[in-house]
DNA sequence: TGCGCCGACTGGTCTGACCAGTGGACTAGG
DNA sequence: CCTAGTCCACTGGTCAGACCAGTCGGCGCA
């Protein structure tokens, strides 16, 4: 080795940050399982021998971390919860308020995401997936009816549905992270729009053509089209000027 | 509205909680810059009118979430961090751990995220940025016959430089914290396998085609290569059953 | 000028206390 | 017997004050 030893900076483990490491170890070994309770704060000061403030500190990353609830007063300790996007999520808001993520990088990367979501789902798809396609439009075109909030949902589930059929639960994950921000950023606009319910109806119309071309084996059209229909359905909230990027996207 | 008035539980709002809240809000309207410090606890005791176990436990948050991080006995306060992607890492690396994501599936993603990058970038890419890419097939090339922990920087300023290109840089921190996980699973059985050397020449010469393809505009092409390179890369690292998955993800 | 000591800080941890909630057990009243 | 109300043990949230081991800047000594 020409660098000689690579040293790295030591520093001191702190208490609060082994009680983290310990519960998250449980968790991955399946010592501890979401539903399941920690034992209450006082219980947790016994058994790690440490101050109920470290015990806290520890609480309050792993509260942080999505990994355990608190509830004051619950007899039963903290809960472990099961595994949300909540926590990536914040990060990601983060990423979009703090570094200057902006809505048109995040409409993107649901572009490039979702369009290649698509075209790995449309190789993949069982026959009966496919049923399962046809049976969301039909619940989007049901929801129209009723509101934004109720088509907004029916639409996360159909893009569950194609990251599921693409066979990896991180594309879903990140799909639905990401939509979350954007939705979060837009949402209301959409909502309130005097055309809301055209574009609903236009995006129905988007959707369908994508099973389609699903049906036909064809991904490169399927994920040609959910791209257009993203760019149109969120491209009017994004400057001008960034515009002309996202619409880059759109051929492959 | 059909359906009445939608309540949402409510649950009171803990004092930490809300210098988190305080602290973030600041960062994001730019009172609060990266490379600055926060006041001593004991000073944020005296401006939040709190204890000091309640700031302590907000800095707990804060540094979890990758906002600021402490250290005993410096003279100034708590340093806030510039954003980096550790945070978004761990909460990805405790997907893996806890939420059983497999190592198929992060490669998977990885091969989806970084073809359609890379299919984006060979439209986007200026003659510099073509230069660029260049000069990193140079400095892989070198670091080969440093070790593999230089070559895998090396690789990562590829696949950083890839993402900057598509001109979103929510790509690259994505790309970049699956990558970490990925290499955290297997870096060390890459690093001492027998044929270490030949793998890196391989996946060395496949990239210098990716560069060639993108020269030609041919992003199809240029996607293809990479999703390959990744798979040969990588895929004896999964189990023969997950294999086929992965395979089919090649081609487009 | 250079070096080492010192002291004023820092964050990490601990102790012990109080409070407002929660929910189970117990009891009085139907 | 069952219900409704009370009570109490316990929860987590917060507080005040203390000690410790580090860190680092400045002062004074060689």
């Amino acid at each position: 080795m020409t660098k000689g030893p690579q040293f790295e900076p030591v520093q001191p483990v702190r208490a609060y940050q082994r009680i983290v490491e310990q519960v998250e170890d449980a968790l991955a070994r399946g010592d501890l399982t979401p539903g399941q309770r920690l034992p209450s704060e006082r219980e947790l000061v016994a058994q790690f021998a440490v101050s109920r403030s470290t015990v806290r500190e520890a609480l309050r990353v792993l509260e942080s971390n999505g990994v355990v609830r608190s509830r004051p007063g619950d007899p039963n300790g903290p809960e472990i919860l099961p595994y949300s996007s909540s926590a990536l999520r914040k990060q990601v808001a983060r990423l979009a308020r703090v570094d200057q993520l902006t809505l048109s990088e995040l409409i993107g990367f649901r572009m490039i995401m979702d369009g290649a979501a698509i075209q790995v789902a449309s190789r993949l798809r069982t026959p009966e997936e496919l049923d399962d396609l046809e049976a969301t439009l039909v619940a989007m075109r049901d929801a129209i009816d009723v509101d934004f909030a109720a088509f907004s949902e029916a639409d996360l589930a159909f893009h569950e549905l194609i990251a599921r059929i693409s066979r990896n639960s991180l594309i879903q994950t990140c799909n639905e992270v990401v939509r979350g921000v954007v939705l979060g950023l837009i949402a209301d606009k959409i909502a309130h729009a005097p055309n809301s319910r055209a574009l609903m109806l236009e995006s129905l119309h988007h959707h369908a053509e994508v099973v389609d071309a699903i049906r036909a084996g064809n991904g490169h059209a399927a994920a040609r089209i959910a791209r257009q229909n993203m760019f149109d359905y969120y491209a009017g909230y994004v400057p001008d000027s960034e515009q002309e990027t996202l619409r880059a996207l759109i051929d492959d």
